[in-house]
DNA sequence: CGTAGTCTTGAACTGCATCAACCAATGTGG
DNA sequence: CCACATTGGTTGATGCAGTTCAAGACTACG
């Protein structure tokens, strides 16, 4: 913590964040620690003792989250400006492991400091708790996804996500570059890899999508909209 | 807050909490402003201004989420002391609807007045986010039953939960009665209500159950782990 | 340039949903 | 207190969405 004292930085000028994870752009730029990650790189494992919250500056991850009877499953992708590891707080560790889709970097924010932050700042304490909150929305998004909608709403719904968030980032809504793939997809959404692979030839049959590899352009944003509707 | 300030208070007394929710019988004893509900009657709907938490003195709850498409799905089961309305937080609402499943007893814990506690008391700041990282933590169990358990393994898991959940509070872990429909549980699981009484049957012929309605036996514990193991 | 990882597509299978009928428990009004 | 309605639950028959198994194509990276 080179200079500055945490206690006098705040963060109420951060705009008002809406949709899925946290956008705290404003985390990203304060003083912490960096780390840079290559492709396939962990910040941590499931279990790892929790000490840190991590910012992403650059880059795309996963998380992962493993069962007692081995089953793994991605639970979440985060981008630039999203917060992860924030399961595992006062836990007795990450339940989760994270590890990056491709070279990045990102914001190491020590916990026991963010805490202290929190109490000596209203507008920080009211910051964490909307990034845990959102983080518990989140979670309910994706219970209703996985309990209620068949394999093209699913997908649909991703892919409308996703650009959705590249969009509040200033990227194009409408093409992009998938950082995960197809099996991570699968996995995030509960299908298996033919399934997905399948929904996307359909949607770029049906005139909805373009897809060639990793690159997707989405042709028919109202089309991917009637599609979940229709589940 | 009749006669003692909140700042005075403490939860550093609040025993550790293991598993799937909070389990923070203190809140429950604290001089908190206290609401009786009878079976169906919704403590706060989806969209209501976010105000409070709340934790169960008696009884058992569910929460519900709906999605654009007006998909409703049951989010949660709750049980005597533990918190609900964690959603929402510093959001623009609760993004779930709570009610109770019978007769019941809950203490209001106004958020603002938390925020204010936990900034006083660095134990009741640790409590509040270890609270909230465990509805977090849960949401990834959750995931993780929808996302790659079949239909047996997903009740027997939720079995085991409840057994456990109740066993912590002292009742039996073997013999318990069931406060929610099997349509609930169905929502809950990601399944139709003709699968949830399928696979009770099918436990019973097992004989890994003996259910009456819905007064559950759970006969043999260790078979209901091998469903699981088998998935 | 070759090998490993990723993706696509086809064909057959299966687990859960759907549709439908019936039963049991609980509640309501005459 | 009984007749009836309502709600919740069970069970069977059938259908289909998504899985599984298998084979081949494309891509990328050392």
């Amino acid at each position: 913590m080179p200079g500055v004292s945490p206690q006098s930085r705040t963060l109420s000028n951060v705009s008002p964040i809406s949709h899925p994870l946290a956008d705290l752009g404003a985390f990203s730029e304060v003083a912490f620690l960096r780390r840079r990650l290559k492709r396939g790189e962990t910040v941590f494992h499931a279990g790892d003792e929790f000490r840190a919250i991590y910012a992403i500056r650059s880059g795309f991850f996963k998380t992962v989250n493993v069962d007692q009877q081995g089953h793994e499953q991605v639970t979440g992708f985060f981008m630039r400006g999203e917060l992860f590891g924030l399961d595992g707080i006062c836990a007795s560790g990450y339940d989760c492991t994270a590890s990056a889709l491709e070279d990045s970097e990102i914001v190491v924010l020590p916990f026991a400091l963010m805490q202290d932050m929190a109490r000596e700042n209203q507008a920080m304490q009211r910051e964490l708790h909307a990034v845990l909150s959102r983080e518990i929305t989140r979670g309910h998004g994706v219970m209703m996804l996985l309990g209620t909608m068949g394999a093209e709403a699913r997908l649909a719904s991703f892919l409308l996500n996703l650009a959705a968030r590249f969009a509040r980032r200033g990227y194009s809504p409408s093409d992009f570059v998938l950082r995960m793939t197809r099996g991570e997809i699968g996995s995030y959404l509960g299908l298996k890899i033919e399934t997905v692979s399948r929904t996307f030839s359909e949607f770029q049959k049906g005139g909805l999508l373009q897809v060639e590899q990793k690159r997707v352009r989405i042709v028919d944003r109202q089309g991917l909209q009637r599609v979940l509707a229709a589940s």
